[in-house]
DNA sequence: ACCAATTCCGACCTCCTCAGTCGGATATAG
DNA sequence: CTATATCCGACTGAGGAGGTCGGAATTGGT
């Protein structure tokens, strides 16, 4: 779709936190259809509804199936933190083979030898860090990190906003 | 070669730094040549070669062709950060398209709407933190990053040790 | 002068993952 | 009943990761 050089993560992380961007904005207004976000995110449906498997499983989204239906949060946007939604698209978060998060099985050949282990469980650990610390309602505002304190946007202003913008 | 999952970097980064890492406790006494680090390291000489091109584009590694060549370290171990190491190696840090290095031109089409950069932002400054404020220096001892000072150790010490351990 | 050891360079190759697509089954509100 | 949803599994095309290979250029040792 867009031209993709390397990147730390993946279009899943990326799409799938903006789903979630999403629903959290819609938090308590009822289920919010895949279709809806599709269409707002510009985003392919089917690829969306892979990004849904997991998140509901791992218990952070709830699907309401059938007309009407659609995902809500499972919990208040400030009980999710990114860390439980990137790691339920991506997996364990590992800089390298050798530094998992599961530091017990680490699946480094030269074992006491590899000392540049350390650099890589260092950057883990500031990875983890910010994305355990962050949590879903952090992000949920369009003005949140960017110096305002930001009240709630339905999305009805998002949806005006992005007619504007074309 | 190895099974390998996904993870934040890639094997150059991997290889790379523990090129650059032996280069830094042989350093001062002389080039060190690719074979004997493939030879260590247990790696691909032909990949190291690729590996080196960039790291000495960048200045970091000086080499001396012919016999008795090799490379070493174009400045002194407390004097390179990891972040110039994988920055040559793997090109500017960016954990997602929407936040490059260079903030700049960012290739995030959604622009304003995308709050998610924040996110990302934040992860990469942590990632480059890291990076930048860790010298080769605070790693090249085997000891380092183990809670001990660790004084220097010799390319000798390693060979004996690796002998032993198979 | 020669040879062996090196770096240097570019082309090539193979496999696996990413980023989707597609077809259909199942559930449910109106 | 039907339109709208989620749900599920299989499939696929392109591109990058992770190398390999062949050869040219450079240099120290004898």
């Amino acid at each position: 779709m867009v031209l993709r050089e390397k990147s730390l993560f993946s279009t899943r992380a990326e799409y799938g936190v903006r789903l979630m961007m999403l629903l959290a904005r819609q938090y308590g207004d009822g289920p919010l259809p895949l279709a809806r976000v599709a269409e707002i995110e510009e985003l392919p449906l089917s690829y969306l509804e892979q990004l849904a498997a997991p998140l509901r499983r791992d218990g952070l989204i709830r699907s309401q199936r059938g007309a009407q239906g659609g995902y809500e949060l499972a919990r208040a946007p400030e009980f999710i933190t990114m860390g439980e939604v990137v790691r339920s698209l991506e997996g364990p978060i590992m800089p390298m083979m050798c530094a998992p998060e599961d530091e017990a099985h680490a699946t480094c050949v030269r074992g006491e030898f590899c000392s540049a282990q350390v650099l890589w469980s260092r950057i883990r650990d500031a990875v983890t860090g910010v994305l355990d610390t962050t949590k879903l309602s952090d992000l949920a505002s369009p003005l949140a990190g960017r110096d305002t304190p930001g009240e709630r946007t339905p999305l009805l202003t998002i949806n005006s906003r992005l007619e504007a913008a074309r």
